[in-house]
DNA sequence: CTTACTGCAAAATCTTTGCATACAC
DNA sequence: GTGTATGCAAAGATTTTGCAGTAAG
């Protein structure tokens, strides 16, 4: 079992959370939020809205681009989605349930993406940033190289 | 005098690599490339395109956007401008002409963007590169914050 | 029944390309 | 002169929005 908890988990824990901002703002629970929901959760992949456009059509066809894209905009309100743009490629919706602060390591060859959280990195960030007088909110670090399989050939 | 060089020495430096580029390629120096050159390098900012048209245009009203793109896609071949883009807005150019490598802290309120160097974050971007099998080509590393004067207010 | 949600197509935004003309070399 | 560069407008790519019909509550 992973620290983000696995796929089953993720989704209930997703699924409710998503219900719950719904049903607080008055919002509707449609078979398009459910097909794209399920989707997005399942993959637990750095996703491109025209992938989650073709994975959430498997299972309920009439699901169209605005749609997907009215639905990820959802549910980075709900707080379950972020956004990720790497490489300054289109935006990548990555699910935020259960899921602490990483960064990422991007593989410029096959394009696989890892993740990982390091303490150090984050106490510098403060250090550096309190240095030249600013106050961190957010950062982004992304480290773009090689993955193993793709030095090796 | 700063560690990339006052503005004087940026621009000729710049414009001789540019220069040499051109020459070395067979293709042709022309006045619009010279006025987005001149402003770009003038500025030592994260300037947008549409912000190079708007200062380019001041000296050579005949500058169109166009051209501007295709002066800094130019500028990026020849290696005198790099590419970022932030918070995921538009793509900005940013000088690479006497540079050392720089990662950025964008003020969330402002949009100043500052630059900052430091030894130990790349060292700890290669040790956890490489405990992932990583090899590192380049990365990303941006502090997103308020800065001292957006923060008292 | 009310009004949020949907698909579609059109618009918005940023960037690139095709084409006929202008101009470096 | 020859072929590169230009401006313009049109096309691309990605994301958002307007609208009239659909459906959740």
């Amino acid at each position: 079992m992973t620290k983000r908890g696995d796929s089953k988990n993720r989704t209930e824990e997703g699924r409710r959370i998503l219900l719950g901002h719904i049903k607080g703002k008055g919002l509707r629970w449609t078979k398009q939020r459910d097909a794209v929901l399920a989707a997005f959760l399942k993959a637990n992949a750095h996703l491109s809205a025209e992938e989650l456009y073709g994975l959430a059509r498997k299972c309920c066809p009439d699901v169209g681009f605005a749609t997907v894209y009215r639905c990820m905009n959802l549910f980075v309100e709900a707080g379950i989605a972020k956004e990720r743009r790497f490489n300054d490629e289109r935006v990548r919706y990555e699910p935020n349930v259960m899921a602490e602060h990483h960064d990422h390591l991007i593989c410029l060859k096959c394009g696989v993406i890892s993740e990982f959280e390091d303490e150090r990195i984050e106490k510098l960030q403060e250090l550096i940033a309190s240095a030249k007088g600013f106050k961190v909110k957010h950062h982004r670090m992304e480290l773009y190289g090689l993955c193993n399989k793709c030095d090796d050939s």
